[in-house]
DNA sequence: TATATATATATCAATTTGATATATCTTTAT
DNA sequence: ATAAAGATATATCAAATTGATATATATATA
């Protein structure tokens, strides 16, 4: 449902093309934490249009075609609205996690090195461009907006933290839980064993 | 993609049904950061049945039918290739964080401190399930495995620090962009008041 | 003993993604 | 000068996914 609402979010700064639209949720600010594929931006556009919350403004320079959308009245209205409304609880889809989650004690640990190395470099490059957006960006969002920018950057140094921590602690091989890991592993190893050998 | 490797990591713990599998994601550690619903879960089960991936076990114990599913060797090896490569970036889609991100100087503060308070509430209630469930739950996850409790635990506290920290910059009135808010809000309210006007 | 809640399986319409197609404009390399 | 590559711009569609709903039994609670 909040998909319409986000467009209607981002319009409000600025009229803006489905492109630019796409682009803000891609490499901007707003794409941090919330996203939208074209699959669903331009169907959502038109009918936007057909309810009345934003209008289309059709512009031609030299040429070269594009299609301005901008905040109606009621647009304006359905925006404050939704921003007044308690927002739903956020869902994450995290592979990194569930894959750890997942880890078997008897696999080989510097594959899983390697997995937090990764993202971490993804996740450093995300904070370098938190922290100069912040520095750097005065238009485009409220004082009250700044805040978003904050959760990112203190979201992203705690995962930061947590990577080095977990690479250290798989280095030393001495892991938190200060559980014997063959012991955990056995269980499981015993029960692949078998269903190897069920398979022939 | 991934959710079938998710159900194949589930299940790797211990043979499951699919109500199993589902309250795994909906209530425990597995779900913290990520997500399965019934409409992919039973037939995705299916399906990896027929590829060979899982075996059904029916058991029907005094008149109780249950279908519980375990990993077959082609299975195990499935689980352990995908463990092994490189996690595909997290999505996270959070409502909060766009209102924010979105939020007009001139609208209400005090619905914004609301929102944040009731976060803060939630944030709260899966920290103390993440904190009993590490002192607790020693079964059931590997040594590494804990490295993703640790994960949730640090990014749980982040955000419940930027909470604080977001409610006291509200309450202060003092923003931390440091921007005098009329100024920022002008821009916006100028082209809602023009927008109203025009829906007449 | 009635009621509510938990366990369990399953389907389906509606939503959303991810890939792809097309075309123009701008920057970079030769 | 021009060819190639990359950015800007709009749009659609098959496939994946969600969220709601239906159904039934078992267990805990009032």
């Amino acid at each position: 449902m909040s998909i319409e609402h986000s467009i209607l979010a981002v319009i409000s700064f600025r009229p803006s093309t489905g492109y630019d639209i796409k682009a803000e949720f891609e490499h901007k600010a707003a794409g941090l934490f919330w996203g939208i594929s074209y699959g669903s931006l331009y169907p959502k556009l038109k009918k936007l249009v057909e309810q009345g919350y934003i209008s289309l403004i059709e512009t031609d320079t030299e040429g070269r075609k594009k299609k301005l959308y901008e905040l109606t009245g009621k647009g304006w209205i359905e925006l404050e609205s939704w921003l007044a409304k308690r927002p739903e609880p956020l869902s994450i889809k995290d592979e990194l996690f569930i894959k750890i989650a997942a880890w078997h004690d008897e696999m080989d640990i510097s594959l899983l090195a390697g997995h937090l190395r990764a993202r971490a470099e993804e996740s450093q490059e995300i904070l370098n461009f938190v922290k100069g957006w912040k520095q750097n960006n005065t238009s485009y969002i409220s004082s009250v907006g700044m805040l978003a920018m904050r959760y990112a950057e203190l979201k992203l140094e705690a995962e930061l933290l947590w990577i080095e921590e977990s690479l250290a602690s798989i280095k030393k091989e001495s892991l938190p839980a200060g559980q014997d890991p063959k012991k955990l592993g056995e269980k499981q190893l015993a029960r692949r064993k078998t269903a190897l050998k069920a398979d022939k």
